[in-house]
DNA sequence: GCTAGTACCCACTTTTCGGTAAGCTACCCG
DNA sequence: CGGGTAGCTTACCGAAAAGTGGGTACTAGC
């Protein structure tokens, strides 16, 4: 179902946008969430380490680093690949769901990115 | 500049994937808020009154729904047209600019809506 | 005069989010 | 034997988000 047919002035939308407390909603908490889109688009080009994505997402604390990968994962949008190696080497990347939401989500990281400047300064 | 060219295996990214503490950072804050996304999805179809965007944005208290509304529109995204009429009647609707995000969020919103009972599957 | 409806605002409290710092494992190097 | 490294985990605490309950202004209707 379209979200952009929940509404209509021909329906009268009694009900609302996406039901309180629906999956959707919960969905929309997880990726949306302050570090998920961040890691998410730094996954999107490519596969990258533990340490690798601390520095790429800049200002992520290692406690919220692993939450995010951790939810992320349960979510089936990025792929943990641990080497049984020392020091441990352990890769991340997108599965094929999470790359269907990087295909929908860089076009609004590009659209914020070109109109952030214009928007503060309103 | 493309969010998709700030990394690259060939250019070693020694930078982040967005700078700390810059606009987009702020504006993605803003519109990736819990009722920021909604607030524009609901308006995406039509004008709302207050009272109706209470009803549409399930769940949303009025103080949040306020703040939201006021930071929306302070980002030029969100507008706000008040009738000095008894009782008080305001009109709320969405500026070229928070069409244009609209218009990348629609796709997002559908995505979720047709995977989240998958993604919370796994 | 009392109540209801609309669109808010403000103060207070609670709850959740997120940061800091420490510790842990298992090995390797010196 | 001590220090270093990579990838975490845990406990603690402050800040920020969000909910609650009240109040405001104005008029229409009973």
């Amino acid at each position: 179902m379209k979200v952009s047919t929940l509404l209509g002035s021909s329906h009268g939308f009694t009900d609302g946008i996406l039901p309180e407390a629906c999956s959707s909603r919960t969905v929309l908490d997880h990726v949306t969430s302050k570090w998920g889109v961040l890691v998410i688009v730094a996954l999107s080009e490519q596969m990258l380490r533990w340490g690798e994505l601390r520095r790429v997402v800049e200002g992520v604390s290692e406690k919220m680093l692993a939450q995010t990968l951790k939810t992320l994962e349960s979510d089936g949008l990025v792929l943990r690949d641990a080497h049984p190696v020392i020091p441990p080497r352990v890769e991340y990347s997108l599965t094929a769901r999470g790359r269907e939401l990087a295909d929908r989500l860089l076009p609004l990281m590009d659209w914020i990115a070109d109109n952030a400047d214009a928007i503060l300064a309103s």
